[in-house]
DNA sequence: ATTGACCTTCCAGTTACTGGAGGAACTAAG
DNA sequence: CTTAGTTCCTCCAGTAACTGGAAGGTCAAT
């Protein structure tokens, strides 16, 4: 199969599979005209790939679990400790971005936002307070 | 003040006050010597982008800010319409994170994490049912 | 004169793609 | 057989926001 067919099973933009291809996480075979010819279970890595990197995990992880997955003698706690290094990324980037939100939706809802300069979010980020005198 | 100062003072590592020059959102001074020659309007500037940048706000929309925060005429329409849009793509990637941690958390805590092999981590990545059938 | 801390510029690398140029190949129609 | 349109190929460059490091100049103190 070519790689627009691969790309619409995989929902995996071209590009990008052409990139993991790259980078060596699949190996798909050419046909003589030099088009990448994809086998189910070539289809079945890209998957494998998208599925992972929709959880978020990096692409190096996404490479790791590939070989795990491969690999018979893998123990699932290999996979669960990768699983729970993500996991807390995860949250400590939500812990992270709410924060970010509470000050945000704060400092939004105190400014007016007429046509008059007068503005809260910027006196915010003007504050002196946090710039250490010296 | 010499670059080193003006990093403590601000708490941005040195680099990326160079960055910062750089991308002409700050225009130090140069002494005789060739050494940057930091005012203290440089150091508000540079604190202001700070805290922009850790409310999330991308480096193009810092330079707007900055902009605004100079310009007397502004409005605070201006301001709020920015932060509002930036407020609402957090929403949005907290929501995504979300909704990742939830199916993470389930599959962390179906995997025994032992020395077997067998792993429903692996196996939900490898499920056939959404890649579709061609 | 020498050490060590600090400063400079410039180049390259990071992550995970994405866009586009330039050109070859396949498919279908006329 | 030619033409047009679609798909494919490779390679180069760009994105965001830095970060690391090399090579070398400057400064303060000994």
């Amino acid at each position: 199969m070519n790689i627009k067919e691969a790309s619409a099973r995989t929902n995996l933009p071209a590009k990008t599979i052409r990139y993991y291809e790259d980078i060596g996480l699949v190996q798909p075979d050419r046909n003589a005209n030099g088009y990448r010819a994809f086998e189910e279970s070539d289809i079945h890595k890209l998957a494998f790939i998208g599925r992972a990197r929709g959880l978020g995990f990096t692409v190096e992880e996404c490479r790791t679990l590939l070989h795990l997955y491969e690999d018979t003698t893998r123990t699932s706690a290999e996979v669960k400790s990768i699983a729970r290094d993500h996991l807390s990324r995860i949250d400590q980037r939500i812990a992270e971005m709410k924060e970010m939100r509470k000050t945000l939706a704060h400092l939004v809802s105190c400014c007016a936002g007429d046509d008059r300069p007068n503005c809260p979010i910027l006196d915010s980020l003007a504050a002196d307070q946090s710039v250490k005198s010296g």
